[in-house]
DNA sequence: GCCGTATTCAACCAACTGGTTAATTAACCA
DNA sequence: TGGTTAATTAACCAGTTGGTTGAATACGGC
C-alpha cells in the first residue's frame, strides 16, 4: 500500500469521514455502528475507513462480544504533528531573509 | 476538487514527493527545476505537485524572469497542526477511563 | 526577430479510492 | 438449535491520482 508511515498517516487524515471518526474516538472507543450512524455511512464503508486508519497505526481494534470497538492510538498522531512542527521550525530558523533567486545553472 | 480546506491540506501532505518539496521550501523559495532534480522528478510532474500544494494554500508562486519560484505559506501548515493538537487534547481531556461498552441498542 | 531555457498544458493510461450490493462469519440470546 | 445483531469480505464501478509524452507558452539574451 504505502511504503512510508507518514504517507499512510496523512493519507488516512485526508478524508473528512476518517477525521470525523478519529475525532469521535478521541472521546473514547466506539464500535462500527456508532461511528457510522452520525456520519450517514454504511457499516461496510466504515469498515473500510477503519482498515485505512488501522493500517496507518492511528487506531487499534479489540473484540467485545459481537462488537469490534476501535480506540485511538495517539502516538501516530504525534508523528504527523512532529513533521509539521519540524517543517515549520526549519522555515523559522531560515538564516535571514534570502533572495528569491533560483540557483545558478 | 476538495470542498474542505483540511482535506486539501492533508491530501497534499500525503505524497512523499510533496512533503520533500515542502521541506525544501522551508529552507527558502525554489523553482521547478531545483525542486525536481534532487527527487528525480520531471518538470511536468513537479508542476502537477505544485498545483496540488498551491490549491491547498501551502505554497505561493511568483514570477522571476522565466522562473516561477514557489514559497512556503506556513499558515496552512498551522491549520493542520491545530487539528492534530485539538484531537490529541480531546483525547487527553477525556473524563476518566471509560468503559469499552458500545452504546445500547 | 530567433534561439535557448523554464514552465505549463493536453491527452493518455495504469493504479488506487470510496462508495455500493450481496454473501459470509462471529457472537449473543431464547 | 435457530434467530438476530455486528462486522467483514468480495465483486463491482465511476472518479481521481500520479506519472508519462508531445506540444505550446513565457521570458531573456544575442
Amino acid at each position: 500500500m504505502h511504503s512510508d508511515p507518514l504517507s499512510a498517516t496523512f493519507t488516512a487524515l485526508a478524508h473528512p469521514a476518517r477525521r470525523a471518526i478519529l475525532a469521535r474516538l478521541a472521546r473514547g472507543p466506539a464500535a462500527v455502528m456508532d461511528l457510522g450512524r452520525p456520519l450517514g455511512l454504511s457499516p461496510q464503508a466504515v469498515s473500510k475507513h477503519l482498515k485505512v486508519l488501522e493500517g496507518a497505526g492511528l487506531i487499534a481494534r479489540t473484540r467485545l462480544a459481537q462488537w469490534r470497538p476501535a480506540a485511538l492510538v495517539p502516538e501516530a498522531l504525534a508523528e504527523a504533528a512532529q513533521w509539521l512542527e519540524d517543517t515549520r521550525r526549519a522555515r523559522q530558523d531560515r538564516p535571514a531573509a534570502r533572495r528569491n533567486e533560483p540557483s545558478a545553472r
